[in-house]
DNA sequence: CTGGCTGGGAGTAAGA
DNA sequence: TTCTTACTCCCAGCCA
């Protein structure tokens, strides 16, 4: 790679991967490229790997997802600009990337079932779906359902649950009220307005998937004091303290 | 009256 | 097989 800086080629590599992470869910075909990534990664003296690296399930292994990952605690760490180069990354890329792979149910053994908060974030990142659902206040994780089309939005939901009976609505928001007792999601004192716990906003953004921390999502319940920390108050507090856009109502 | 919210409680399917 | 989890479903009642 004549004329090629080790950033090139790292950059290259993991755009590579990139691609295959945003245009299909199944890493299964795409492993030559995946393979070269990989393989680089462990060869370049500034792509520090701590020893769970080696956790990557063999190439020859099925690989489903991303999430599948997670049952051996792939985690590494990336230093310099790779987390820069990903942040750089247009954010619907990323999250088109992470929703279909990382949180796609399948029917399919050892896959974790699709959870609510995951099809009510992806949705939110589906342009086709702002007629049903949107950010209020993206940072602060704050949503609302559009009350024209609440129940058409409920009724994917269904679907893709491969309900038999119809979801509707009503529905849908008893399993959100039950998101408020285990702080996933929190009920605002506004029409159709739900909020993402941080915690929850965090584990399905983008740069935490790509992030230096941990690279694999993974889900683990929030404490039981959960609802009562500091964080959670201060966007409570938020929603209370401010007037927000009123427009999205109708 | 309508639309939205709330909570109780029983049922269910899938995973551990 | 049993237990747990995460809804699903229905209902009654409250509020604006």
């Amino acid at each position: 790679m004549m004329g090629c800086t080790e950033q090139d080629i790292l950059g290259q590599a993991f755009e590579d991967a990139f691609e295959v992470l945003q245009e299909h869910s199944s890493m299964q075909q795409y492993m030559p490229e995946y393979k070269s990534y990989l393989t680089f990664i462990n060869h370049h003296s500034h792509v520090r790997a701590n020893t769970n690296l080696c956790a990557v399930p063999p190439l020859e292994a099925p690989l489903c997802n991303w999430r599948d990952l997670t049952t051996v605690d792939a985690e590494f760490h990336l230093e310099g600009n790779i987390h820069h180069m990903l942040q750089n990354v247009p954010e619907s890329q990323l999250m088109h990337s992470v929703q279909t792979t990382a949180v796609q149910q399948k029917d399919g053994k050892g896959r974790k079932k699709l959870r609510l908060f995951e099809y009510l974030h992806e949705s939110l990142h589906d342009p086709n779906m702002t007629n049903c659902i949107q950010w209020v206040d993206k940072p602060n994780g704050i949503f609302q359902f559009i009350s024209k089309n609440k129940e058409k939005l409920a009724e994917l939901w269904g679907k893709r649950k491969g309900n038999r009976k119809l979801m509707t609505y009503q529905k849908m928001a008893r399993a959100l009220r039950n998101y408020g007792r285990t702080g996933e999601i929190m009920k605002i004192r506004r029409k159709l307005t739900y909020q993402f716990s941080a915690v929850i906003l965090q584990r399905l953004s983008p740069m935490h998937f790509f992030g230096k921390e941990t690279m694999c999502y993974q889900y683990v319940p929030p404490g039981p004091d959960y609802c009562n920390s500091d964080n959670w108050n201060i966007n409570y507090n938020f929603m209370y303290n401010n007037e927000l856009d009123q427009n999205l109502i109708n």
